[in-house]
DNA sequence: CCGCTTGTTGACTTCAACGTATACATATGC
DNA sequence: GCATATGTATACGTTGAAGTCAACAAGCGG
């Protein structure tokens, strides 16, 4: 049980050490969250003392938010055009984007989003992502109630599928998309009717605003 | 924007005041988790002192253990049957629990599940429908990796799915239960091929063990 | 070799939250 | 009415984590 020590010899240059600790603090954030992570558990994770991530970032608050932005953008960059609808580039863009970083998903998903200090600034992807799959949605469900619920969800369902296919060890990479979309069709499914047949959600599949 | 004040004549026998504490600090809690919620926090949304809470709890420790297991109590409640598979009852049941306690709910399945120091006696409940869940799914699907990563996201498929329902409203309960059931459904078809015809499923879906 | 940067160590301050203690008020039951 | 249990208010003690400071060590570029 050797603590990870990504530096058995020591002096690092700026840059790379920010960003190495950045990777470990991800970590230790990820298993418990903000308020109950201690900077002594990151500096060691990171293989350093507490003093020195203090000449990185000014604060604990700090930190996370660097975490957090530097995650937002990763996933920006991967859900660059408008994200205009629930379609196949998302969730390629969101699967990318946590097999970069699958703490770093984590951690905003799991963690930041019910941090009330934090969620604010994920609350523009899940509201987004939401709404767009409420336009898809209510076009197949007509009543509004439920159309919401499932709207709810469908980003849930998909971040939860990466996540578990992250936990699974990302079995069958080349088809990790296809199903994570079909898990959410499925969830869509549920919405329109528990009678209906399955078959039906494949109109509801989406391609994107046509033309 | 009156704080919530339950008693605004003050003294309650001893059970009562118990249970009225429970409830404000399952809600408190179920906000932020353990460690970021204080027990000034929990005492003025119960409408008492702080002083007052240590004559109900030894601790925060204790006061949140006595949340966890009322919680998981009564989930034992609603899926007594030994929890032999990821059956209709289960989810019958875990909707139900659901209804009575959403802030329970949400504190177990959101929170504690991801606090190492409480996430144990929560991993039970999990464990077992996985386990359940995994037999059922392995059936239908052959690869070994793919069974593994469906029968982690079908409990927090269902688990999201109903605090999804929650939040909107809880539109349509009479069917409620179904639509859970579908969405998880449809999520161990996305396990089962990407290009296989969602009817198949319904051979998949769930009777409890054959005779 | 000199100076800058990166690093360590250890002691220190601050502060918020947990937890305790004491004195006082007032309902309720006998 | 009086004892008991519930409740308030306020102050205090304790602890652990955040954040700071100063002295020292050692690599690396000029």
């Amino acid at each position: 049980m050797a603590d990870e020590k990504p530096e058995p010899g020591r002096r690092l240059p700026r840059a790379q050490r920010r960003e190495q600790i950045l990777a470990a603090a991800t970590e230790a954030f990820a298993r418990s969250g903000f308020a109950a992570t201690g900077l002594d558990e990151i500096a060691t994770e990171a293989g350093i003392t507490r003093v020195i991530l203090y000449r990185h970032f000014d604060s604990k608050t700090n930190l996370y938010q660097a975490i957090l932005d530097r995650m937002c953008a990763r996933l920006d960059a991967h859900l660059e055009e408008p994200v205009g609808g629930f379609t196949d580039a998302s969730t390629d863009g969101l699967l990318r984007a946590a097999v970069e970083s699958p703490a770093g998903f984590r951690l905003l998903f799991q963690h930041a989003v019910r941090e009330p200090e934090f969620k604010e600034r994920i609350e523009k992807f899940r509201a987004d992502i939401t709404a767009a799959a409420y336009l898809q949605i209510s076009a197949v469900v007509p009543d509004e109630a439920l159309a919401r619920w499932a709207a709810q969800l469908a980003p849930v369902v998909a971040i939860e599928a990466i996540i578990a296919w992250l936990d699974a060890g990302q079995p069958d990479p080349a088809r990790a998309a296809a199903r994570v979309r079909q898990a959410v069709t499925g969830v869509i499914g549920a919405a329109v009717s528990s009678d209906v047949d399955c078959t039906l959600l494949h109109s509801a599949n989406v391609e994107g605003p046509p033309s």
